[in-house]
DNA sequence: CTGAAAGCGCTTACAG
DNA sequence: CTGAAAGCGCTTACAG
């Protein structure tokens, strides 16, 4: 049983079932402007067969009922969900943030909602989600792998859901990439230390399972091993310790770096033979628990020790003695992500399939200055 | 015409349509079983009622065909989305980051999905995101206002959805609402310095027009006046200078305070009697701001000048000198308000609406000191 | 316990 | 230019 009453403290007419409210459908629509649904449809899709009387009509109804297209049978009728999956990291590190933001960007131009979560590095979890992703048939999904054999993500995109890697250098055959050279990244870092004079050298690199800290450990070997070639006939060698912290966050730094000052296991910036006049770290969080750890010893950045991150999160530039660092552009990497998702499907290049690839480079700041005499 | 084949590298029997993978419904999967697709819906919801050798012939053409169950469509039909739309002011604010790291948790566990966007602070796009939200039949949104008149929110709640106000002490009647005392933080941050014998402090407070900023700002006032009131006797008024920045952001404070030391317009840190011996900072970030701004002119935290922050976000921990910080439970925060929305809609407690108002505490670190003789 | 039918709310050819 | 009908992929009473 449908009625239509008039709200008093509304102009609006209300649909009721049975006494309750009911949202109008297209169908009341029709009725109340008296045409068909397919009338209204075209209003709704705005094409231009519609005479413009019925036009009006049409719309006087919508307005009246408070008619509101339910997108989500749009999706399902023609097959094409707003919805874009966002699978990162970590909700909580900067670094994903400030690419969620370039990614949200990109696909607020095209009318598109991010559905975003993280896996927290874990497979079980990425696989899970990527699933869920696919039960909704979002349009695409931008991925940030933890599963390194992209198991679950060649599943998806074998059922039609176009993934895009993202900070990831995987060049699958059917899927798109957006990814920073961190090897790259790493040499040019530790060359900016070489060049400083700096020959002993703190590595605090992240977990070794995840592959951006596999990369950047590449990348430090690879600029030492060159370095020690040209330098064979000079007296001092080129020394590396590299520490593998439990997490890419400030806090895993901070403990750990202290600990080693404590226990003087590492006679970080002390002016002996053994202690490292430069710390180069796997990001700007690692620095930044380190840069807290090393001061609050009395150590001083950069006169006592050289300080290089990774990334160029906003806050880098913050820290108190303003931190040199790897930049990755990573509003420019989450656009990019998007742009590459929302053009593989468009109907000009269908299943455009790209790697991008940007290569970073070093912002210096205060945190780095020459080896000095003494060290 | 429909056609099935068996594929080469995979075990699966692949239908087409006219050569084109298609990919399996019901229907396919209920014919290959030799059932209705009633029986399949029946299996695919664990009905009790299905015979086990029925069940297991669906499950085996299930596997058979790789059917993935549109949940999409289901959302249709039962009219039950399990997106839940959230939107807040900025993704790159520590923050809304770590309270949705908070709601995520939540949302997981009712097999949720999270929309997430940022209004950036406008109303315009936070009436457009919701209504984008509403189209999508979404089961509810999660929303820190920029419209303090909450017009689009309750345009929306009228449609049906369910709204749920994050960090915001509306309390309108037909939305649950989530929030931290922001008043009652700035009071106990200030009343924290007043008992180390601090009288000339200096608020950087956020833009005037967020009513964060507004509530921090009537927090601080109050706590002075209380405080003049006792004080009367005594020699030294409260002075207090407020400075309304453009942003909650590093940035914005150092620059701003930078101009302020250089240009000695204030005489921060300085023995002057002019000089303030304390800064509360509306937020964390803007307290590491003002920390850079501070170190780099030689001021000392705290000996020179106490710093206190709001929010108390994981960094808060890693400043040169720890952060003393007015502590928001974040991520608290953002899993009551999922729950609060997951629980209007429970059968058992339809509409239950409810206002959930946290108390903030001051967490004391380094950054804050008894104000010294020569003060 | 299972099947046939109706329907969630839309869009899209196809007639007229 | 507009209407009637079929269909996107599910689920849910209702018969049997």
């Amino acid at each position: 049983m449908t009625s239509k009453s008039t709200g008093l403290n509304d102009e609006r007419t209300v649909l009721t079932v049975n006494g309750l409210p009911k949202r109008p459908r297209v169908k009341d629509v029709a009725e109340l402007a008296g045409v068909s649904v397919g009338t209204v449809s075209n209003v709704l899709n705005s094409r231009s067969s519609v005479r413009p009387e019925v036009r009006n009509s049409v719309e006087a109804a919508i307005t009246e009922l408070g008619f509101v297209r339910n997108t989500a049978a749009q999706a399902l009728r023609t097959g094409l969900s707003p919805f874009v999956g966002v699978a990162v990291l970590d909700l909580t590190n900067p670094f994903f943030m400030e690419a969620a933001a370039g990614m949200e960007e990109r696909l607020n131009n095209e009318g598109c909602l991010m559905a975003l979560a993280s896996t927290n590095s874990e497979a079980d979890n990425e696989a899970h989600l990527l699933r869920s992703f696919a039960a909704q048939r979002v349009r695409g999904v931008l991925l940030t792998p933890t599963d390194s054999s992209l198991t679950t993500a060649h599943e998806i995109v074998r059922q039609g859901i176009p993934v895009v890697l993202f900070d990831s250098p995987a060049t699958p055959p059917n899927m798109s990439s957006v990814s920073v050279n961190d090897q790259k990244g790493a040499e040019l870092a530790i060359e900016h230390l070489l060049s400083l004079g700096h020959h002993r050298i703190l590595f605090l690199n992240g977990p070794s399972h995840v592959r951006q800290a596999q990369d950047r450990h590449l990348g430090v070997n690879r600029a030492i091993k060159l370095a020690s070639q040209n330098l064979q006939h000079t007296i001092s060698p080129i020394e590396l310790t590299e520490i593998s912290l439990a997490s890419f966050t400030a806090n895993a730094a901070r403990s750990e770096l202290q600990e080693l000052i404590v226990g003087s296991k590492l006679q970080v910036g002390r002016p002996t033979q053994l202690a490292p006049t430069a710390i180069f770290c796997a990001n700007d969080l690692i620095a930044i628990g380190a840069m807290t750890a090393l001061q609050a010893s009395g150590i001083r950045i950069p006169e006592d020790v050289s300080l290089v991150g990774f990334d160029d999160i906003s806050l880098a530039q913050q820290t108190s003695v303003s931190l040199t660092t790897v930049r990755q552009p990573m509003k420019e990497l989450g656009w990019a992500a998007a742009d590459l998702l929302l053009n593989s499907q468009s109907p000009s290049a269908p299943k455009n399939i790209e790697h991008k690839s940007f290569t970073p480079e070093v912002i210096v700041r205060d945190s780095t200055a020459e080896a000095s005499a003494s060290q």
